[in-house]
RNA sequence: GGCCCUAUCGUCUAUCGGUUAGGACACAUCCUUCUCAAGGAUGGAAGCGGAGUUCGAUUCUCCGUAGGGUCACCA
């Protein structure tokens, strides 16, 4: 590799909400980058705002990360550099780059307060941004902008150019809201005399209303997406491919094959909309590559294990909650216990206005029972169920006889197939509710 | 409103001046065991508008329009 510069990135979210899917996504991207560059990926908590910065999202920002397998190599908190930035600070003012300013408080109190704005030259500042390319501002009409709320109280900008370069960060990616934010800290780099980094600034992740994702708009946190069962690994998948895709017809991407892939210039310019139905799919797909073990290891907390219910929950979930779901529905009824219908709704409705249509369904449902009973136990399954009977349902017409065994087992209009059902409840339990019709 | 950015199916997107504008999700229809699910097949669905540049524009330029971001003693 011809760059001698290690690569460097770091996420640095305030704790002052839950990881939603835009945080993650910016966590994803520099995370990534820094994987695929063989470099290291730092986390920083930017907690300089006291008021605002809350213990229970700083945890729940890590505990997401950890959940959803995003690691990093070093984690720092802003607040605890606070003496380096007042240093900063200091020296700033020392060489008149800042100067201290008595002002009157915005809270409205009324008070006299000695507040810290930097001295702006008023230059253009022009960045060469990865995915938005050059970008030009004019600071002139930012004015001196405020960079301590006192001597001692150092703000956002100063504290994040000061740590990126303490820390030695090399590219910074980071939501496009910070577009406008980095002409002030470029010239704060130059007061300080620190490098300018790399920039890429990624386009926001927009809710179904094409708004920015907020809470109030019902963007979920990560780890409600985890109660609710979905995979980190599906999240992983669908977050990071909204608003970059790799150019080739590849959807499913795990970690491994994220870094391998992931490039900056595929990054989209444009904002993106997060498609709960696209997670939903995702989820599906990779409930579909479970072991049983792993299948079960999320499914137990909505039900207890059953080997025999797994293939039907896999073709029927998208995600584990709604097993919870399903059970609460009474879908899985048939399950539990001997189903409680009234006799008439299992006539097909070929025979329904037949009056002779309960005679005729217990009679078929009888023969049913005759061409079970030869079944052996031991081969117990849907295609010997299907084979014992097949003959005689399409003899005498599907629905006639499906439908009523069906409803018989299940005693639900909707439900898996009988053959299904059957193998499921066992050559007893069908036999005995299938009898229990007849008579 | 100032400044910055953006603009292909409903959504995520491919296309690096010449394509029947491709894929995925979603949707519709059909098939597969009666219903549900899963699976398979098929189908509908897009270049914001207007000027240029060019033999030729979705692609390059400009102007509109629309959307987003940002204008704190928050981050």
């Amino acid at each position: 590799m011809e760059n001698t510069q290690k690569v460097v990135t770091r996420f640095a979210p305030s704790p002052t909400g839950n990881l939603h899917s835009g945080s993650y996504r910016t966590a994803i991207f520099s995370y990534l980058f820094a994987k695929k560059h063989n470099g290291e990926f730092i986390l920083r908590i930017e907690d300089t705002d006291k008021e605002r910065s809350k213990k229970e999202f700083e945890d729940n920002i890590l505990d997401s990360l950890q959940w959803l397998g995003i690691s990093y190599d070093s984690f720092y908190r802003q607040s605890e550099h606070i003496a380096r930035h007042q240093q900063v600070l200091a020296q700033l003012i020392a060489d008149g780059h800042a100067y201290i300013s008595k002002e009157e408080a915005k809270d409205g109190s009324g008070v006299i307060k000695e507040i810290v704005r930097f001295k702006n030259p008023g230059t253009d500042i022009s960045f060469q941004d990865e995915i938005k390319g050059t970008v030009t501002m004019h600071t002139g009409d930012l004015g001196d902008f405020v960079i301590a709320k006192s001597a001692t109280e150092p703000l956002f900008h100063l504290a994040v150019v000061v740590d990126d370069f303490d820390e030695g960060v090399t590219h910074v990616i980071r939501g496009e809201d910070h577009v406008s934010n980095t002409p002030r800290q470029i010239l704060i780099q130059r007061a300080i005399g620190a490098p300018t980094p790399i920039y890429a600034h990624i386009p926001l992740v927009l809710g179904l209303d094409k708004q920015k994702l907020s809470k109030r708009k019902g963007a979920l946190a990560m780890t409600e997406y985890r109660d609710l069962g979905y995979l980190p690994v599906a999240l992983l998948n669908m977050v990071s491919m909204v608003g970059w895709n790799p150019g080739t017809p590849q959807e499913l991407f795990d970690k491994v094959a994220l870094i391998a892939e992931f490039d900056l210039a595929k990054v989209q310019k444009s904002p993106a909309v997060f498609n709960p139905e696209k997670l939903d799919w995702f989820n599906r797909e990779y409930i579909k590559q479970l072991s049983s073990v792993e299948f079960w290891n999320y499914a137990e907390k909505y039900i207890a294990q059953d080997i025999k219910l797994e293939t039907l929950l896999r073709e029927r979930i998208t995600k584990f909650s709604d097993i919870k779901t399903m059970v609460d529905s009474g879908e899985l009824s048939w399950f539990f216990a001997e189903p409680d219908m009234k006799l008439e709704n299992i006539v097909w409705k070929n025979l329904k206005n037949d009056t002779e249509g309960i005679t005729k369904t217990k009679k078929y449902i009888a023969t049913v029972v005759e061409n079970l009973e030869v079944v052996p136990e031991a081969n117990w399954n849907k295609d010997s169920i299907k084979s014992a009977i097949w003959d005689f349902v399409e003899a005498t017409g599907k629905g006639d006889v499906l439908w009523p065994m069906r409803l018989t087992l299940s005693g639900l209009d909707r439900s898996p197939d009988p053959f299904e059902l059957a193998e499921i409840l066992g050559k007893e339990k069908t036999i005995a509710r299938l009898q229990k019709v007849i008579s």
